[in-house]
RNA sequence: GGGCGGUUAGCUCAGUUGGUAGAGCGUCUCGUUUACACCGAGAAUGUCGGGAGUUCGAGCCUCUCACCGCCCA
């Protein structure tokens, strides 16, 4: 006997354990043979992560399909990993050294601290997981995958080294995203633009030589509003620091303000005063005249806009900080660095990588970015050179007004970018890169979503994804973690022309290769050298008993003269050293379809599951993601990596706010797998999964879907109670009761309809079509109509609806599956001792195949039951008859069809709608209420208790209604060019509806006739 | 500033070739009848953001305005 109630917390985890046990997640269980595969590979979380709302969603979706699938005999294989999470990772794992007092990550090395990391990742790395086996997501758990793990470690190295090899990849100096806490290169993704108030400041930079023009202003005619003599050009700035690093000052080619003194040199108002440097005003497209005074300092090597005009217009790009964000302290003293770039600025000869020189004076060498800002503000504003202007303001004493000159300083909103870890502010810094020159195999990636090869969904992300791959930046992949795939890279001394290794130059020569040995070979061939060492950092001793600590400390200096004077005596030996950095987490996710696949090795389940049949992420990361998997394996194998993108939106709070640990609005999925159920959960996600839109979770909602589990359960206790077995042989084409055929074919039907929608990925259609049969078919009139029978005496319509219903279960339960595995699992378990027996778990059971079950007959017979119970209902509660009550119906003007079917049903009318006795007459009894159903009329007569005025009330509104849709349609038919142009059907349609009204209006009109 | 999306019942949202506006929640009324009060029955509620156009016909197509959101600058 089942349950009272359902309890999921009681019953989730032991079917999970069930499912494992029973292996049905595994890749191909319950195949059938020779199947077409079906195979999902698991947006892969961060190893650090747990379960948020989003994952929820996400793995929800997928979930659905494949489970779906798996019941419909394909060969399914959903892959389960998740990814090293490079910078969260070694944050996480940094903060743990903290915590318990160990040696930094600095102080224990890279080798030593690797070793910690991969501790934590054995002792909490499985996290994620295991929520997502809460949420009942059928992976094959035991071919989980991690991207450090040594065979994706192996193929992604490969790819790199393949990539090098086609120049797909490549080092170089470009402005990245800089986190100054973590110093390193980080992506887009990871970079929060936050909206914060500002300053703009206003300075003035003074032409060279004390040259002057007239500055002339003018409104939208052209009067002039303003004309004055000036020796400056003014700039506003919210960076003042980068001042420093200025190469230029644009101003917009059509903006007559300036055009005097384009050309012209002008002076940085900051720094020794013998030194102040010169810099050139130019024109660029760049600048809006309309915003500030619509000049813009340009500062290459710090600002992404900038670095654009610089590039265009061959200024210089000098660089200002160093990996902490502290303004530079290295390099040639100040006085020596303004003359060379004095030199520049006048038209000199620029040296390749004017990033070399430090142009930050003396006084602010080593100073934080934030108090140079600081300093730079108070020098320009001490020397004069700031923009003033004049405000007024209550002298607090006096009480008098008094005007002071201040500088001009805007208060104002601006975007900051922040590091989504560090939290700090995020500096554009050039730094030397490894890039994946995108531009190269961006192509195919393209056509394959162009010619159809991949289909993205919803449709509108064909757009983001085009757009942002024709307009695509080249991926800078280098970070500067120790987490990660380092960079298989050595880099060595470079040759003279003449053929003699040349430890002193600065360029140097690198080699690519998946291992040091691989490397080695090709340095022994390019140098002819008989020993190549790997130089490791860590090395305290060599074999030799050499200490090599401090002696190559920073790497540019490595393979210097030092490097020779230490070998020494030593002939051919050369030192290689690997590229410290290691791989951006997106570049080996990149590879995650092949890579957990088994790539490259040929395995079968490359040959079987790849290309992958479907994606389902979110559409967040359509580009650093999706995009990228696209051109890497379009790249690397030469094919897609999946056939189907579904691109989900983002859960909001029930308000649509963004769910966010600072507003405190986040949603635990794991708490609401807790207290609802993780099946009520689930069916939530598919019910509000409407294509491109975001979902905002009401926990009303959920609520909702919780009771439809507990309705499930329940309509299966119903059945139980009325021994409703599962009959070994039933064959549902067979049954000969109106509400079974009936039945049959709306469960046909819904099946139906949901394969069709999941088809489309419309989970939401799925999902309701599925609850509106189960509870507003199943629950809501086949049981009730089947009650009469359950417990009547006829044994031989018993053991059929008893059958029948018993079968009906048997699809919601497979049918409602994907969607609430746990309930269902559950309830096909204890309903398996009851007739036939079960051959398996719900899991790998069959999808319902139903056909031919659709009875016209059958159909319109219920319909026409249900309408007339409705209707009777109806006439009741709104002539407040006693709900209690049992009353007696009249009908008049019926058919032999009518007649047949009260006939049939005449049980069920008597209980659904609590007739007394049902009596066919020629003329409606006075003091009735009615209603008309097709061509009969249902009189109720009330006696006395009717209250004659309400229920002509009643009837004229019904009559109104009428009225108004008819007017409407003889308005349509009395059209010419409504006949004239609209299609036949319609028209027809048309017609047979009025001449339905019309009947119905004068039969209404009849019944109010005849109460008064 | 550029691009994309949205505006439908009190709330959250469906509405897939243009042809009678829907659901869930909430509200109101009634109700312990062989499952289920996490229930049942019934009811009310919409100039489909404004305007214009195309069309016999527009929530749906076009234009335009307003507001909101997201992405990219």
């Amino acid at each position: 006997m089942l349950e009272k109630k359902y309890q999921p917390n009681n019953v989730e985890q032991k079917i999970h354990e069930q499912w494992m046990e029973t292996e049905a997640f595994k890749a191909g269980a319950g195949a059938e043979e020779g199947a077409e595969c079906f195979s999902i590979v698991i947006p892969p979380p961060n190893v650090t992560g747990s379960l948020h709302i989003g994952h929820a969603l996400n793995n929800t979706l997928q979930d659905i399909l494949v489970r779906w699938h798996r019941m419909r005999g394909f060969d399914t294989l959903w892959q389960p990993g998740v990814d090293h999470a490079g910078i969260a990772t070694q944050m996480v794992v940094e903060r743990q050294l903290a915590e318990q007092n160990l040696p930094s990550r600095a102080e224990m090395g890279r080798e030593k601290f690797i070793e910690k990391v991969w501790e934590w990742k054995e002792q909490s790395g499985g996290v994620i997981s295991n929520q997502l086996k809460r949420l009942g997501a059928s992976c094959d758990w035991s071919r989980e995958r991690f991207t450090m793990d040594e065979g994706f470690h192996d193929a992604v190295l490969k790819v790199f080294v393949e990539m090098y090899n086609k120049e797909q990849i490549y080092r170089g100096k470009r402005l990245v995203n800089w986190d100054p806490h973590f110093e390193t290169a980080i992506s887009d993704l990871e970079v929060e633009n936050t909206e914060v108030k500002g300053h703009m400041w206003h300075f003035k930079y003074p032409l060279a030589a004390g040259q002057t023009y007239t500055y002339v202003e003018k409104d939208e005619d052209g009067n002039i509003t303003l004309s004055e003599e000036r020796d400056y050009i003014s700039i506003a700035t919210t960076r003042p620091e980068t001042m420093l690093g200025d190469g230029a000052v644009a101003v917009h080619p059509d903006d007559e303000r300036y055009s005097l003194i384009v050309g012209k040199l002008c002076e940085i108002p900051v720094g020794p005063k013998q030194h102040r440097r010169l810099i050139p005003i130019i024109t660029d497209e760049y600048p809006d005249p309309d915003f500030g005074s619509g000049a813009v300092k340009i500062t290459g090597a710090h600002d992404f806009n900038d670095y654009e005009v610089a590039k265009r217009n061959n200024i210089p790009l000098y660089a200002l900080m160093d990996t902490k964000g502290h303004m530079r302290a290295d390099g040639l003293p100040y006085s020596e660095a303004a003359t060379i770039a004095k030199n520049i600025a006048e038209g000199g000869e620029a040296p390749k990588d004017a990033s070399q020189i430090n142009l930050v004076p003396q006084e602010y060498r080593g100073m934080d970015r934030f108090e140079a800002r600081k300093r730079v503000i108070a020098d320009i504003t001490a020397e004069g050179l700031a923009v003033m202007h004049d405000v007024s303001r209550k002298d607090k004493e006096s009480g008098e007004e008094v005007t002071e000159t201040i500088p001009y300083v805007e208060n104002k909103k601006i975007m900051i970018p922040f590091g989504d870890r560090s939290k700090v502010v995020i500096e554009p810094m050039l730094t030397d890169q490894w890039y994946v020159d995108t531009a190269k195999i961006v192509g195919p990636a393209i056509d394959a979503v162009k010619s159809g090869e991949i289909t993205l969904m919803p449709e509108a992300q064909r757009k983001v994804y085009f757009h942002w791959l024709e307009n695509i930046e080249p991926w800078c992949i280098s970070r500067q973690l120790w987490w990660g795939h380092q960079i298989p890279v050595w880099y060595g001394p470079a040759k003279k022309k003449n053929g003699e290794v040349d430890y002193t130059s600065s360029e140097r020569k690198e080699f690519c290769g998946s291992s040091f040995e691989e490397v080695a070979e090709k340095a022994k061939a390019y140098y002819g050298a008989i020993h190549i060492f790997d130089f490791n950092p860590s090395w305290d001793k060599t074999a030799d008993g050499y200490t090599y600590l401090d002696v190559f400390s920073p790497i540019e200096n490595f393979h210097r003269a030092q490097v020779a004077d230490y070998f020494a005596g030593y002939d051919d030996i050369i030192v290689l050293e690997r590229d410290p950095d290691v791989l951006d987490t997106w570049f080996s996710s990149g590879l995650w379809p092949i890579g957990t696949l088994g790539w490259p090795e040929e395995t079968e389940e490359m040959e079987k599951y790849f290309p992958t049949s479907v994606l389902i992420t979110g559409f967040d990361i359509i580009f650093f993601w999706v995009a990228r998997m696209i051109m890497m394996q379009k790249s690397v194998v030469g094919q897609i990596p999946f056939k189907t993108v579904y691109t989900h939106a983002l859960v909001r709070d029930e308000k649509g706010k963004k769910m966010s640990k600072s507003v405190g609005n986040v949603i635990d999925p794991l708490v609401l797998i807790e207290e609802y159920g993780a099946d009520a959960s689930r069916f939530t996600f598919a019910a509000m999964a409407a294509p491109g839109a975001d979902l905002k979770l009401s926990m009303n909602r959920v609520a909702g879907y919780r009771n439809f589990v507990t309705k499930i359960w329940n309509a299966a206790r119903f059945l139980e109670m009325n021994e409703c077995a599962r009959v070994a042989d039933f064959d549902p084409k067979i049954t000969s009761m109106p509400i079974n055929r009936w039945i049959l074919g709306a469960t046909e039907k819904a099946v139906a309809d949901v394969s069709a929608s999941l088809e489309k990925f419309r989970f939401n259609d799925a999902a309701s079509s599925a609850y509106e049969f189960v509870w507003g078919t199943f629950c809501d009139w086949y049981i009730e109509l089947a009650k009469p029978t359950l417990m009547g005496d006829d044994e031989e319509l018993k053991t059929e609806t008893r059958a029948t219903a018993a079968f009906v279960l048997d699809q919601i339960l497979a049918l409602l599956h994907p969607f609430m595995p746990f309930v269902t699992e559950e309830l096909w378990a204890q309903t398996a001792g009851e007739g036939k027996n079960r051959q398996n778990m719900l899991v790998i059971s069959a999808w319902p195949d139903l056909s031919g079950l659709i009875d016209e007959n059958a159909n319109s017979e219920i319909n026409w039951l249900v309408d007339l119970i409705s209707g009777i209902r109806s006439v009741r509660a709104e002539m407040n008859v006693p709900a209690g009550a049992k009353i007696p119906l009249v009908v008049t003007g019926a058919n032999e069809l009518s007649e047949q079917r009260i006939k049939t049903h005449h049980s069920a009318i008597l209980r659904l709608a609590r007739i007394e006795e049902v009596s066919l007459v020629q003329s409606v009894p006075e003091k009735s209420a009615q209603l008309v159903l097709n061509e009969a009329n249902f009189a109720l007569p009330l006696g006395d208790v009717i209250d004659i005025d309400a229920e002509k009330q009643r009837l004229n509104k019904e009559i109104a209604k009428m009225d108004a849709e008819i007017s409407q349609i003889e308005k349509k038919l009395g059209n010419q060019q409504f006949l004239a142009k609209a299609p036949v059907e319609i028209v027809e349609k048309q017609k047979l509806r009025s001449d339905e009204l019309v009947d119905l209006r004068t039969r209404l009109a009849g019944a109010v006739a005849k109460l008064s």
